[in-house]
Parts: structure tokens; sequence; C-alpha cells
RNA sequence: GCGCCUGUAGCUCAGUUGGAUAGAGCAACGGACUUCUAAUCCGUGGGCCGAGAGUUCGAAUCCCUCCAGGCGCACCA
């Protein structure tokens, strides 16, 4: 509907300059919103006050020229009129909305998905944790940042693959085989000194313990390190599986798994490392190779390889990158955590020596979740041990509470999380809110089906006496979802379409309390049970972008 | 010290990318179940949009300077 308006001005506008009524000007891009006021109309157009500047002329005075020369060939204008400084204000032809809503009931699964991305292929990769323990109510915010992402973009007509980057090198996986050593000597009663670098969580005994009921008590007298190398590579891998159990419970499901380590092994890492040395930039100090990320406005260079000869994660990160970009993706998104975000300009610097505009890759920062229990800070680190663990807050919380809670606010804005309040309010948690609705709208439906009225198609219900505010306002908002969708897939905001669903549902809940749907009147009933029909639709398919569920009974 | 993020009602946050009179939820108070579900609705109060200057027809939104909080500033990941 908004395109239409568009289109319809931007013609209006082309008349106009070649009328000689307007001088020859560029129009940056104009705006058609819905204005918070309906005497406003249904949509309001500031060309003319952009305009205005540029032509030197009064932006009343643009907008009548232009009102003027406007053709509506499809004829969906009720009427238009200027106010204010200068804007137009359309009203929309009552028939062109009830068309709209019939298309909503044709398209029912498919209604909102549009062609935005235009089938490109994206690859959004999130979580990424390392391997050395559960995932905690931290990393469960990016999951559910990244899965709606996925499919927001998917609704929006992109190609999408989602994907889990497992750091299983490095100090941190030693540190873990180390760790379950430990406890494996201790279970064979050692007395051990456990050193702070080590990781305290009782899965580690479990894991050590696992491994005396299978193997026994050979690897005490084994030699050290090959015993840390296997021991690391057991536990990485049933913590990774612990890992996807959960995040499947929590409705997250990866497309492809993909590790350091096979980074390593296929030498996709030296391979990235000849290519910047070929490109010239790298250089070497001596004992270190460092990489210019300052040719690309990073602060300053970055080691590729350290002193003691092995690659920094860093270096492994870029060919990690390199690999994307070869796989086919077009575009690429990161979701981490906030605390990462220095480590972005050198990311970027990365790509750009492999020759991809900066633009390709899209980084976005999810703030910290700060952990609460009963208002008091709690602590969460996952060497100590001290965490809540995804696990616990699906079980206590909920699946549906929790991804709501996340996708409640901007990712970027910081969040506490209160255990105590979440469990408290949760029969006052906003998501209920929009789910009653949809279980309202069921429950009439099924009412109206056991009292033998016919659930109503298109052509034989005449929507023209939908004539309450409130219906009207309801119609407007369904028609606008595909905008919403849209604006959200543009700018990455998934926290839009948790605002719009309370908003279309506190607009059905009033109408409910005001009016009855099956009333005496069959007209109007089967207009009213069409409506709330194309209601449940929007309903329905917001919250499935949303990994929340949609009851038909609460 | 440098960089990034945040500052909007008592609390938690939106604000359609610069638009018309700044919104919602919680909390407080007062009302509504003989009804298609009261997990709901209706009403009341509540604001120097952190502060100051600037840009223009128009600023919560953009520029600059401060103030406060968070996070970074590794040959860790």
């Amino acid at each position: 509907m908004k395109n239409k308006i568009t289109k319809l001005l931007e013609n209006a506008l082309n008349v106009s300059v070649q009328k000689g009524q307007l001088p020859e000007v560029s129009l940056p891009y104009m705006e058609v919103e819905a204005p918070a006021n309906p005497e406003h109309g249904d949509y309001a157009a500031n060309a003319a006050l952009i305009l205005a500047a540029q032509a030197k002329q009064n932006p009343r005075k643009i907008a009548q020229i232009i009102q003027e020369n406007l053709l509506d060939t499809g004829s969906i204008i009720e009427k238009t009129q200027i106010a204010g400084p200068g804007f137009i204000n359309f009203f929309i032809k009552d028939d062109v909305w009830q068309q709209a809503l019939k298309n909503i009931d044709e398209q029912k699964e498919k209604y909102g998905f549009i062609n935005y991305g235009g089938g490109k292929k994206v690859q959004v990769e999130f979580v990424s944790a390392n391997p050395t323990g559960p995932l905690h109510i931290g990393h469960a915010r990016g999951a559910v940042v990244g899965d709606v992402i996925t499919n927001l973009l998917t609704t929006a007509g992109y190609r999408i693959s989602k994907e889990y980057y497992i750091n299983d090198a490095g100090n941190q996986m030693n540190n873990l085989g180390k760790s379950v050593l430990l406890r494996y000597r201790e279970l064979n009663g050692e007395k051990i000194e456990f050193p702070v670098t080590c990781y305290r969580g009782d899965y580690i005994k479990d894991i050590a313990g696992d491994i005396i009921k299978k193997e026994g008590d050979k690897y005490l007298k084994s030699n050290e390190e090959e015993t840390i190398r296997y021991f690391t590579r057991v536990a990485g891998k049933s913590i990774l599986e612990e890992i996807k159990v959960d995040l499947r419970d929590f409705g997250v499901v990866f497309d492809e798994y993909f590790s350091e380590k096979e980074l390593y092994k296929e030498s996709g890492v030296t391979r990235l490392l000849d290519e910047l040395q070929t490109q010239g930039f790298v250089y070497s100090d001596g004992e270190t190779l460092w990489f210019k990320t300052t040719d690309f406005g990073d602060e300053k260079d970055r080691v590729v390889i350290r002193k003691n000869g092995e690659p920094t994660y860093f270096a492994a990160d870029i060919a990690y990158h390199q690999n994307k970009f070869a796989r086919g993706f077009e575009m690429i998104i990161d979701i981490w955590g906030a605390d990462h975000h220095g480590y972005m300009p050198r990311m970027w610097a990365g790509i750009q020596a492999l020759g991809y505009e900066k633009e390709a890759l899209k980084i976005i920062l999810v703030q910290l979740v700060n952990l609460l229990r009963d208002g008091v800070p709690a602590a969460m680190s996952t060497r100590s041990g001290e965490f809540v663990t995804l696990r616990e807050v699906l079980d206590e919380v909920g699946r549906d509470a929790a991804r709501y809670n996340f996708l409640m606010r901007r990712s970027d804005s910081h969040l506490d999380f209160d255990l105590e309040l979440a469990k408290k309010q949760s029969s006052e948690n906003p998501v209920y809110y929009v789910q009653y609705a949809h279980a309202r709208i069921c429950s009439i439906l099924k009412m109206a089906q056991e009292r033998g009225i016919a659930i109503p198609v298109y052509t034989d219900t005449d929507l023209s006496v939908l004539n309450e505010p409130e219906e009207k306002t309801m119609i407007k908002m369904l028609v606008s979802y595909p905008e919403t969708i849209n604006g959200a897939a543009k700018s990455l905001e998934p926290h839009r379409i948790p605002f719009y669903l309370n908003e279309l549902a506190g607009v059905f809940h009033s109408y409910y309390n005001k009016n009855k749907v099956i009333s005496e009147n069959d007209q109007l009933t089967g207009a009213r049970l069409f409506l709330i029909k194309t209601i449940r639709i929007v309903l329905q398919n917001a919250l499935k972008i949303l990994g929340v569920s949609a009851p038909e009974k609460m």
C-alpha cells in the first residue's frame, strides 16, 4: 500500500517537472507513513517539505502542485488534503482495505513474505561459544536474536544459512582437558590443587566420572600431554552435544557447525597468511608476524603469528570468514557479545584485505545480560562454575517467555534478567498477552463452528459493515504487517515484531471487550469472523518468526 | 588517557531513520465477569527526552562540548 502511494507521488512529481511547474529536482527519498492522528489520513507524505529547500518555494505551494498532478490510476484514493506545513495526506477508499483483507486470507501462512532480499544468499553466524561448558543465560540472548534474525530474513526473501563456529582450538580447550584430568585424579583418590585457570563446574566431574566408568584408571600413569589431548577431545565432544540439545530445546537449530580445528587441519590458516603476504599486508619484526590492519582504519596493527610460532585466534577468524565468502555468501552477518566490539575494525580490515566490501559483513552486537537474583547481581563465570545455565532458564521460565523476554528489547540495550522476577511474573509476561489474543480468536471461531455458523470466505462476506474504529485500526495494522517485516529485516531489528504484536493484541483485546463477534446480525457476524480470521493469520505468522508458540487454548 | 554503547514517566523500555499534541507495560488509585476465555478491559495521575550551545520550516532523533553508567583498549578467545 505504502509502495503504491510512493509511486503515485513519484509520477506526480515527474509530471510537475515536465510541465515546468517545478524546477528540476532530485528527490533523495520521500517518506510515506501512517500518521498517529487519524485526522491526518491513512498515509501522509512529507515530499513537499523535503523539496522546499531545493525548489526554493513554499512547501504548501509545492504540495498543491503535486496534488494537482496526482493520477490515481488504480483508483485507490478517496481524497487527499494538504495540511500543516505542507504534508500531503491520503485517504484510502474502503473497498481497497477490504480487498487487502481478502489478500491476507488467501495467502495465509505466506502472508508477510516479501521479496526484499531478492533471494540473496546470506550466512548468519551466532552463539559460537567454545565448548568448555554448558550455555548460560548470556549465550541465550544471542541465540534468540540470531535465530529470529534468520527467520526474519527468510521471511524477507533471503536464502539463509545458520552457522555455529566451534572454537575448539587453543588454550581454553587445553584448560578444559587439564581440568578433566585433575578431576579424574581426584576421583581416583589423589589430593589435588585446583588452579584458577581451570574449569570448576560439576559437569567436569561428570565427564571425568564417565571416563572412569568406561576406561578405568589407566590414564593415571600415561603420558600427561597425550592424556590431556585425549580428555580435551572427549570433553569437547560431550559438551558440544549437550549444547546442541539445549539449543534445540530452546528452538534454535543450526544448518552448519564449523570447526576451528578442521580449519587448521586443511591448512586454511596457512593459505590465508600466504595470500595476505603476497598482497603485501603482512610484515615480520623478526619474531612475530603482523597484519597491517591500520591500512583499513584499525588503530594499531595486529599479530597473526605469535612469537611461539602459532597463529592467533584472529588469523584463524579471517581464514574462517574467507571460507564463508568462498562458499558463495553475498552477505555475512556475525552476532557477537558486545564485549567484543573492539574486535570489529580488525575483522573488517581482514575481509577488505581479501577484496570484499566492508558492507558485506554486518556485525550485530548483543549486550551482555546482567543476571540478577532478587535484585542482587549474580556472579557469572564459566570458569568458576557459578552461572545460571540456559537449561535452568528453560526449565524455570519456559521457552516462550524466555524467548519473548529477550526479543522485546533492542539487542544493543543493556538487559537485566532477574530470575526470581521472571519466574514470579511469568503469568503477567507480555508474551501471554499476545498468545491470549490468539487463543481468544480460536475460541470464538470454535464457538461459531459449534453453533453451525459457517466460517466465512471472502466472496460471500460484505466487509463494508466493519465500521467500528477498532476494526479500521486493526485492518490498517494487518495491512501494514509486511511493512513491519520489511523495516525489521532492513534494520536487522527483531524487537520490532514483538512491539507490533503487542499493539495488535492490545487493539484486539479492547475491541473484544466492547463488541460481540457472534451476534444476531448474520451479516455483521460474518464480517467480524472474517476479520478475526485474518488477525489470527498475522498473529500466527509473526509468532512463528519469533519461535514462540500460538496456543489455541490457555 | 583513547574508542564503542547507553541515558526518555517511580521502574523496565518503544519512538516507523528529521515530522504534526513524546507512547506502552509494570507499579499506584478507582471501576467492569448472568457475556464469544477477567492471562482481559475502562478510567485517573505521572515528563526540562542527562545538561548546554548549534544546524532548519521542524530536533528525543543530526553536529559540537560536557556529565553519568556499562564495555573494550593482548602474541586470550
